[in-house]
DNA sequence: CGTATTTGACCTGCGC
DNA sequence: GCGCAGGTCAAATACG
């Protein structure tokens, strides 16, 4: 993919190291950089997932900012999981659709995913190499390393996931979000444009994996709290939360991936 | 009380 | 060289 990482130490010295520094980026080349795009559903806009849902890592908002040929602010995150880890997302809407959400990730997490668990063994493997090595972008790695069977499992789970319980979360351990699972992810590793456009054409149907989103989460949907939610919430309206799970189910059926049974 | 989020200001890089 | 846009920090505020 790109080599963009090999020059510039630039991520590795984080503006706190620099004394006057306020703000140094290479705005342009940005060593790893990770486009995921999300497609959700008009009213999955609501919930609070659509942004920054897909990883198991926990992110914290260090600035949000308005684009300029985008109606929609862009909002800036930092992984909080581990304090060293300078991996960085930003998390905005494209312009031409409301519904497709761009996450653009950053540098790569230096550290383990916090979950085990729910977080695929792909993540937990490379324990030496996260720091540097850029290939190790969770997401993209899962997806390419086992998309038929995800999308196998996706799919059973999509099909009983609106009505099913923590039953099935104990069965599987760590299950797909409904949300994720209405949602089209297409990863792109590079700031290519083109490239970009490619992997949106082949629109992986499947979620990103590490997403251990579970029904807390879900639930969080009703919580007016987080700052997605806020920032998508004058994005659109969603007029019925109450109805989350009639809602996310007709969601599902609406959005759900053309996860075929190949 | 501690942590996360919000918002304004500041700085850097790029294009003209 | 100037202006614009993007990205990050830091202080204040809100919430758990």
């Amino acid at each position: 993919m790109d080599e963009t990482l090999s020059p510039e130490p630039d991520s590795e010295v984080p503006k706190e190291l620099r004394p006057e520094g306020q703000a140094s980026k290479r705005r342009k080349v940005v060593h790893e950089k990770t486009v995921v795009t999300v497609k959700i559903g008009t009213n999955v806009g609501k919930l609070k997932n659509e942004g920054p849902p897909s990883d198991s890592w926990s992110w914290r908002k260090y600035g949000q900012k308005p684009i300029k040929g985008s109606p929609y602010p862009r909002g800036y995150y930092r992984c909080s999981t581990s304090k060293g880890c300078s991996a960085k997302k930003q998390v905005e809407r494209s312009k031409t659709d409301a519904s497709v959400l761009i996450i653009t990730y950053t540098c790569n997490h230096n550290h383990p995913g916090p979950d085990v668990s729910t977080t695929n063994l792909t993540q937990l493997q490379p324990s030496t190499e996260d720091h540097n090595l850029p290939a190790l972008l969770p997401k993209q790695e899962e997806q390419e390393k086992e998309p038929e069977k995800e999308q196998e499992e996706k799919q059973g789970k999509l099909e009983d996931h609106p009505a099913m319980k923590s039953d099935h979360e104990d069965h599987f351990h760590y299950i797909q979000s409904p949300i994720r699972s209405s949602q089209n992810i297409m990863i792109d590793q590079e700031e290519d444009p083109f490239l970009e456009k490619t992997h949106v054409s082949s629109t992986l149907g499947f979620l990103l994996d590490e997403e251990p989103l579970s029904y807390s989460q879900l639930m969080s949907f009703s919580t007016p709290k987080s700052e997605e939610n806020d920032f998508f919430d004058e994005l659109e309206e969603l007029p019925t939360f109450s109805s989350f799970p009639s809602f996310m189910r007709s969601n599902l059926s609406l959005e759900r991936i053309p996860s075929v049974p190949s």
